[in-house]
DNA sequence: GAGGGGGCATACGCTCAGCGTATGGCCGGT
DNA sequence: ACCGGCCATACGCTGAGCGTATGCCCCCTC
């Protein structure tokens, strides 16, 4: 509105008249803008003097408005709201960012999200992520996050439940390692460093037997207590450790590990990606779980050859 | 509200903000503010990078707001005239007087209007007029003013429209110029000096078409960038302008403008005054509207036998 | 009635926010 | 390729807006 710049004597009227009229003085008002007593009641008398006629009446106990400071203090204090309500909501709106929660285990986060972040930052740019990291075996409640991955929905009935990727596991290592040692079959007894994960929930046994043969047992180990950690190890070429495919799909295709056999374990299980159902399902969420899905598919799709 | 205060860097922020927006261009708005176009510039500038975000995109024809600039806008626009209608309400009530917003040209403004303004002040003395003065074809949205001269009402269809004059164009010039160089027709090529008005929304050679021959167009000329002071060249013997009869109709009453040639252009169309529908239509509105085409009707018959 | 507290108004002098000028870079039209 | 018109920025200037000091007024309490 072209006209109000005209029809008051310079641009911060309005605001100190506001103020003086909200506050009901000059010296809260001065108080607020962080100026002296002096400076709002010059501000006041100087929008009087423009417009022709008083808004205050002046006394000991500060300042009452007049009829005409009355409509002018509804006015203003309606097209202030109205102007700052916006101002207010484009800020709000701009850094405004989705933060979704997810429920992962510390390898898959570290050996399979966080080689792609960059990927899916170009591809969610206002999405924040937020993890719950879990060491070891997927487990506990989610009830507090947008997506889980988890490996049955029995754990938890009262969710959206997608499967992910079908768990088959393999011994993986270095290829410096492989080269050294030869394959984990092969070999002189113990020749091996097995680099085993130590998670009291997760009967390892189950999962090398399959893949060694009885006496290799005596393989030398390393025990970690974290996953991510015992992969690291694994391409540090410290060993040989158990590769789930759901979390090594993208070493395996990157080359930074390799299978150390021919021998595969899968054990007709998936794992899920889980929404809890008493938390709303944004599409942002299904957005990343198609997303998360696609890409594992498009990394198995890639180590076929190796894990078959 | 102080919390408005608190969210711009200056109090006159959201005017240079306004008008910007409104205006299309930092010299636009800065010829409105009596500032240069650095001022405004930097005044967005500032605006923006507190709010940390953009408001406007940039360009080789000005300013363009964003999705954001255009919510702030229509925020700033409406809390704006909420404040501006209270302030001319109290002002008006306490001096009596009638604020009437009116959208005509520089031209009109200039060369038809204030010649009889003591004449409107006689007749409406408790009448304030202020005016949104448009420099070339009348042209834009007018839903804030009381009364617009527009050409035809398809611009803007949610409004009340009545015929004001028909669009009349002939050459003019001072009786002086016509003395001296003769008509626009006689005379060996290239002998006129043609007094142009720069406007890229004009077609001029449209209407200077008919009113000379071809090769009549190798006369000298000056542009200028406003219609107003064409006629004022005009008038001054600086040569030959178009006079459209809605604005000149006054002049070539009063003999300052005399006709260059006996030809004429006739467009069929007709400038209407309007007052949008969205807008109180105040008597004083209808008093004022029926006062020009009254003074336009009693010009036209006055110069009849200069236009047929 | 006197005194004190708290309010607003004004004179004087200071300073930096906002300005203009000069200039450069970019874009679109010819 | 050239030109006109736009915006952005550096530099220096200045007066709008500020604080301080002070005076005056009103209201309340003793």
């Amino acid at each position: 509105m072209a006209g109000l710049g005209r029809l008051i004597p310079s641009a911060r009227s309005l605001l100190v008249f506001e103020a003086a009229a909200r506050c009901g003085s000059c010296g809260a008002a001065a108080r607020e803008f962080n100026v002296t007593q002096p400076s709002v009641s010059r501000g006041i008398a100087q929008l009087e003097a423009h417009l022709g006629l008083a808004l205050f009446n002046r006394g000991a106990r500060g300042l009452v408005l007049t009829e005409e400071g009355k409509t002018l203090y509804r006015a203003v204090n309606e097209g202030f709201e109205r102007v700052e309500s916006a101002l207010a909501a484009i800020v709000a709106a701009r850094t405004q960012k989705h933060t979704v929660e997810l429920s992962l285990s510390t390898g898959f986060v570290a050996h399979w999200l966080i080689p792609r972040m960059q990927r899916f930052h170009r591809d969610f740019p206002t999405v924040d992520l937020r993890f719950q990291l879990i060491s070891g075996t997927l487990r506990g409640p989610f009830g507090n996050v947008d997506l889980a991955m988890r490996m049955q929905p029995g754990e938890d009935a009262d969710c959206h439940a997608w499967k992910f990727a079908p768990e088959l596991v393999l011994p993986v290592c270095s290829a410096a390692y492989l080269r050294e040692h030869g394959p984990l079959e092969g070999g002189p007894e113990g020749a091996h460093t097995l680099l085993l994960f130590a998670d009291p929930l997760q009967d390892f046994a189950h999962y090398w037997g399959p893949l060694v043969s009885a006496h290799a047992l005596s393989h030398a180990s390393i025990a970690f207590s974290d996953y991510a950690v015992v992969l690291q190890a694994a391409m540090n070429g410290q060993g040989i450790a158990l590769g789930w495919v759901s979390v090594v799909s993208h070493a395996l295709g990157e080359g930074t590990l390799v299978p150390a056999s021919s021998r595969r374990v899968a054990t007709g299980r998936a794992y899920h990606l889980m929404a809890p159902r008493g938390r709303p399902l944004k599409d942002v969420t299904l957005a990343i779980r198609d997303w998360l899905t696609t890409e594992m598919q498009a990394d198995i799709a890639r180590i076929r050859h190796l894990t078959t």
